[in-house]
DNA sequence: TTATATTATCGTAATATTGCAATATAGAGT
DNA sequence: ACTCTATATTGCAATATTACGATAATATAA
């Protein structure tokens, strides 16, 4: 197949798992790091940065801005590539209850 | 090409990204939290209780315990599959710390 | 307008993932 | 020994992801 059965686990489940596929890559989590600690939320250094070719970034940015990770503006040269903080808060928090709900009755 | 470039980041990086994949899937999180749930880490309800083939769990266990999450006796016939403690709490405490050292310097 | 710089999109190739049927393996019970 | 049950492995097809060259689009500068 290779297509995921989403239509069987719970939106929460298909909604943790599609923000942990955004952070499965690590030129994504490089790219989230080097964002966070930019003063002023510049742009495409990130093409020079990360060392991937500049529509692989595009790409990776793309997935980032699609579970609202990324804000700012996105037309024109001045771009501006920001972290969206409430979003981010909210998906540290969606992980940290992941973790936190869990038992350990083990054998 | 298809293959990450795993060479061009670094250690935390790539292995941040290699747990993320683990999550990123969204029988793998019903799974965590089945298992969780079980009083007795009883093991192959999950065929039933996912929806999924009995091959294709037990790939999904597979890749969990990968990265360590699981532990347990995993040969013969009663098998164990149950969370390792520690080493989520590992992980738990990894995204925690992904998570926190964010700076908000937005345009 | 024309050039330049920056980002996005298209097209495509290589590789990875998902899922399952068929089969193999391993232990418990008879 | 054989049977039953539970899990793993193999092989394969469908789909997804990663990456990049070529090209398009968009804004600024000259």
């Amino acid at each position: 197949m290779g297509a995921s059965k989403t239509h069987i686990f719970s939106l929460p489940q298909n909604e943790l798992a599609l923000i942990a596929k955004v952070l499965a890559h690590p030129a994504r989590i490089a790219i989230l790091e080097y964002i966070s600690r930019q003063e002023n939320c510049i742009c495409n250094d990130l093409v020079d940065v990360i060392g991937l070719a500049q529509p692989t970034i595009s790409q990776h940015l793309n997935e980032i801005k699609k579970i609202g990770l990324l804000k700012g503006t996105f037309e024109g040269k001045n771009l501006c590539y920001c972290i969206n903080r409430e979003r981010w808060e909210e998906i540290q928090h969606a992980f940290n209850t992941f973790f936190s709900n869990i038992n350990y009755n083990c054998c």
